[in-house]
RNA sequence: GCCGCGUUGGUCAAUCGGUUAAGACGCAUCCCUUUCACGGAUGAAUGAGGGGUUCGAUUCCCCUACGCGGUACCA
């Protein structure tokens, strides 16, 4: 009988969700609405001293940002609680205490310092089988000074007695066979001083606890693998270990190396989900939400970093990547990250989305620039209109916002060189003609103009230029007579007015 | 250093031994558009190097080079 599909990101703590982090959320999710499976959040926080405060609201946060609700995590009831590690610690005690009696692990008493010390002398220094012996554990010392110690209270920690010249091997779901040889893994801690688990020893122990049938992870844990199996072994069995999958990293656009939050702030793009303030430091980091992405396009770019279908598709709603993901396709190398193709992507979703999906966080972003939005339906038809040129929610403030407000700032300098009083003579009897429209539509608009530049002898396009800088006060936007039918017959004939004051 | 994992245009990438080696981003040119975009068309640009295996290698194997990751009482 298979297991059912239980799978898990676990986090740690310490600042704000970088991509590659959301994308392993991403696969996760993935992966477990495809199979009808559970996608368990598990805070990782047994380093105390690494602790940041508001980082686990975050997480949650971004998650609910992207909309990939986890089914169980310390804010979603589970059966398989608590699911934060700092919550579990007596759990994990107990296994470590069992690998000890069973020959697994050893108690190490080795002070910090020491252990730093001899690291400086001796330079490729690793605690293993063969320098094991020379150092002070319960397999060199003696039985009654170990038991003293212990009784004493001495500080120490629990550490794996790895094997000498096995061949550990797993199957990665990305890479297919990986092995390794436990004479290059060195005797990891696994329970440290302050009676926390360290990963190692916390990732075996709560995925099997909580049943995780596939465990997803950066590459950069595959050289600890062999850890993780070996405990698997001694404590659970292998043949009920989940099955792996290690995936490729992001690696920054220039240059080569991971993709580091340094490399955003250097380049001028965020590589953080959302907005983190660093709490310690004051710091702030942006993201990809406050940019003005969306988060359909965010996921859709996310997930084709290091995945595709096979087929020329590039544009997935979140739905068809439960469909079509597999983690199978999943490259195995690593993938510079492409801002420019992140900025197509969101390009993409803002024009083909209906504008009612997102009009509401442009009206937002309106209310944030200063202006009142009281009309949804004029509203929603000057986002329609403009929608084609906006890379970035936030454009659509630059882009819409003459619709509702007379520009500031009126570019004159594109108009003035060529001015002249024939062209000033034009607008003027342009204002009485569009004075005495009944009908207000773009048509006629556009009819009026160009019979009125055709009696004045002007050329269409020397005069539809200076008009659209009066409307919209510079180079862009829709269709002058479009944007003339929208902002309105008085305030047409008023920006009109005012730009002749200027020239 | 050691161990592991990688390597198709500038970037992301398809190909599961036989193709003129797709497609996308970006770039260039052109068309459309009396603005800016959108859209359309065209173009430049790719298998790290060397050995094998094979009738035939981008594809399978080995070596080298290069890159990355790990080498903590961090995750």
């Amino acid at each position: 009988m298979s297991k059912k599909v239980r799978v898990r990101f676990a986090p740690s703590p310490t600042g704000g969700l970088h991509i590659g982090g959301v994308r392993t959320v991403l696969y996760n999710y993935l992966f477990a609405r495809q199979h009808g499976g559970d996608f368990v959040l598990r805070i990782e926080d047994t380093d105390q001293s690494r602790y940041v405060p508001g980082a686990e609201a975050y997480i949650f946060d971004t998650l609910s940002w992207c909309g990939l609700e986890p089914d169980e995590s310390p804010r979603h009831k589970g059966s398989f609680g608590p699911y934060r590690q700092s919550e579990r610690k007596e759990i994990y005690r107990r296994y470590a205490e069992q690998l000890v009696q069973k020959g697994y692990a050893y108690y190490a008493f080795d002070a910090p310092e020491e252990l730093e010390a001899k690291r400086k002398t001796a330079p490729n220094f690793q605690y293993n089988i063969s320098s094991r012996g020379e150092m002070k554990n319960s397999l060199s010392l003696n039985e009654s000074h170990v038991k003293k110690l212990l009784s004493e209270n001495a500080p120490h920690v629990i550490r794996i007695k790895v094997p000498s010249n096995e061949e550990v091997k797993f199957t990665d779901m990305i890479r297919g066979e990986v092995s390794f040889n436990t004479s290059q893994v060195d005797d990891k801690v696994l329970l440290k001083a302050d009676g926390m688990p360290t990963y190692h020893l916390a990732v075996v122990v709560d995925d099997c606890l909580m049943q995780i049938s596939h465990a997803f992870r950066g590459e950069e844990w595959l050289p600890s693998a062999p850890v993780h199996i070996l405990l698997w072994k001694y404590l659970f069995g292998e043949e009920n270990m989940p099955q792996w999958a290690h995936l490729p990293l992001i690696l920054k656009p220039d240059g080569n190396g991971k993709l580091s939050k340094r490399d955003g702030e250097r380049l001028g793009f965020p590589v953080f989900a959302m907005d983190w303030t660093d709490p310690r430091t004051n710091e702030k980091t942006t993201g990809f939400k406050e940019r003005g992405f969306l988060p359909e396009a965010f996921i859709n770019m996310l997930a084709l970093i290091g995945w595709n279908d096979g087929t020329e598709q590039e544009i997935f709603s979140l739905h068809e990547l439960v469909a079509k993901f597999s983690i199978e396709r999943v490259h195995k190398g690593g993938a510079k990250f492409n801002y420019e193709k992140a900025k197509w992507f969101n390009h993409e979703w803002i024009k083909r989305s209906a504008v009612d999906s997102y009009q509401p966080l442009v009206k937002n972003l309106f209310t944030d620039a200063g202006i009142y939005i009281d009309n949804e339906t004029k509203f929603s038809r000057a986002l329609e209109l403009v929608k084609d040129r906006c890379t970035f929610l936030t454009d659509f403030v630059q882009q819409a916002s003459f619709f509702f407000k007379a520009p500031e700032n009126i570019d004159i300098a594109v108009i003035k060189p060529k001015w002249d009083e024939k062209k000033n003579l034009f607008f003027i009897e342009l204002i009485r003609a569009y004075s005495l429209m009944n009908s207000w539509q773009h048509d006629a608009l556009e009819k009026e103009f160009k019979e009125l530049a055709a009696v004045n002898e002007i050329k269409p396009g020397d005069v539809l230029l200076p008009f659209r800088i009066m409307l919209v006060g510079g180079k862009f936007g829709p269709g002058v007579f479009d944007i003339a039918a929208m902002v309105g017959k008085d305030e047409t004939i008023r920006r009109i007015k005012q730009a002749l004051q200027l020239l």
